[in-house]
RNA sequence: GUGACUGUAGCUCAGCUGGUAGAGCGCCUGACUGUGGAUCAGGUGGUCGCGGGUUCGAAUCCCGCCAGUCACCCCA
């Protein structure tokens, strides 16, 4: 037996309704805030990466998948999805369209690490990205259609966590206040953190080890440069405005070389190690190091997988369509016959199945069950001599006979609530 | 990449100290020659994750691999 590749995932039946129910969710979300849709390559060069997610971060150094093509190019399954949108913005002079530029994204991201609960190596993001304005108000909008795209799909226990790391002109100074303070307990830490200290200081700051010697580390806040820190603060004041409750966590650094200034998250308490729903943040000088022209720039990634699974532990359902079921009862002329009763329910815009087993009335009747069909209309020879046909509520068991127009209009009216009104 | 645990029917699991497999649920059919959910009867279903070793004999013991889960690392 073939199987799938180790981190991979195949969804269908119910999970697929459940993806599919958040990425709808997503565009109505993201549709409401007009932003539009970019779709971008899976395989970019890999120096794309090196240049924008950074060479020293784990993604690039182990978690990437590179590859060269029959061409001899040097190619990546992208990790995240920004550095390929900010390519192409770069690449099709899309800031000759004005400023701001507002776009959202959905797709598969690759990462090559150890798989578990919502972690896979094909996973899927969804995410936006606003670029051209340098605003506190393009932070926190990006916050508010995250906060708002969970709280439509159910999820309003989502907390959202945000920080500022500052610009090149103040990190430095912080960076080096941080590793001289570090530098009396070297002895103590332990050897990841003793790795971090060289490559990645800030990285130090969420030890799960000993948070003891992080507790009282300099913050970054007392080292924020004056641009820096209004910035921060009002992005805290639009967040309060629009009453979105959060969480100034300093310890909170991610993961990605190219953030400045806003770093947020948004986590779940329920999920275990893999708690983090959504993670963006501002990356003012991403677009020029990437060749293009200075454009401040800020976004967000969630992923689907995560979502599922705290929709999942919810409990949260899909609403579901309504579901007519056409039995057939007697010979081939009453599966003619109901072929036509099916398909002028379909046409009013109906979810309608048919037999496709050649089935008894009574399998039939059982399947309907079991699939959940809301009605079932029955076609046999009594319908065809009388041209009525017996339509069957089947939470109440109640039925009736009537006539294709009649059904239609007592199919609609029944129906009309759960469509919402229009 | 590191550590720990797990892997028996579609699903949840039982199978004691080695004697080549069971239950519940599900699914299919019937009781019910035109009616689902309840009940009853029958039926379908498994190279015991894969490979090797020990043994007269392995689902059971040992080793390796694969996959999953949990934590770390990191992140969505």
């Amino acid at each position: 037996m073939i199987r799938r590749i180790k981190g991979t995932l195949d969804v269908f039946g119910e999970q697929a309704c459940l993806w599919r129910y958040i990425e709808s969710t997503f565009i109505e979300t993201v549709r409401s805030f007009n932003y539009r849709e970019v779709r971008t390559p899976i395989i970019e060069p890999v120096e794309l990466f090196v240049r924008s997610v950074g060479e020293e971060t784990d993604i690039v150094r182990k978690e990437m998948y590179v590859f060269e093509d029959k061409g001899g190019r040097r190619v990546a399954l992208r990790p995240e999805g920004t550095a390929g949108i900010v390519r192409a913005y770069i690449e099709n002079g899309m800031n000759r369209f004005g400023a701001p530029q507002k776009f959202f994204y959905i797709g598969a991201m690759f990462r090559y690490e150890k798989p578990q609960a919502g972690r896979q190596r094909q996973f899927h993001q969804l995410g936006v990205e606003v670029f051209g304005s340098p605003s506190p108000f393009a932070d926190v909008e990006t916050i508010h259609i995250a906060m708002k795209f969970l709280k439509n799909l159910g999820l309003d226990d989502a907390r959202l966590h945000v920080n500022s790391i500052g610009c090149p002109k103040c990190r430095p100074s912080y960076k080096d206040a941080l590793k001289k303070y570090y530098s009396e307990y070297l002895q103590e830490l332990c050897e990841d953190c003793r790795i971090r200290y060289d490559r990645n200081v800030l990285r130090l700051l969420d030890c799960k080890v000993d948070s003891s010697i992080a507790e009282k580390a300099p913050r970054i806040q007392e080292f924020l440069c004056d641009e820096c820190r209004e910035h921060f603060v009002k992005v805290c004041k639009a967040l309060d405005t629009l009453n979105l409750k959060y969480t100034v966590d300093p310890k909170l650094v991610r993961g990605l070389d190219y953030y400045t200034r806003t770093t947020y998250e948004i986590k779940v308490p329920y999920l275990g190690a893999q708690d983090t729903l959504i993670g963006g943040g501002r990356y003012d000088n991403l677009v020029r190091e990437l060749g293009g022209p200075s454009t401040p720039a800020v976004g967000f990634a969630g992923g689907i997988e995560r979502i599922a699974l705290a929709l999942e532990k919810k409990g949260i359902v899909v609403p579901r369509d309504i579901l007519i079921y056409v039995a057939t009862a007697g010979q081939d002329d009453t599966y003619a016959a109901a072929i036509t009763v099916a398909e002028t329910l379909r046409d009013r815009g109906f979810c309608v199945e048919i037999d496709l087993m050649e089935r008894s009335l009574t399998s039939q009747m059982r399947y309907a069950n079991r699939a959940k069909a809301d009605y079932v209309v029955m076609v046999g020879e009594d319908e065809l001599r009388e041209g009525k046909f017996t339509l069957r509520d089947m939470k109440t068991g109640e039925q009736r006979k009537l006539t294709l127009h009649e059904m239609v209009e007592v199919l609609e009216k029944a129906c009309k609530p759960l469509h919402g009104d229009s």
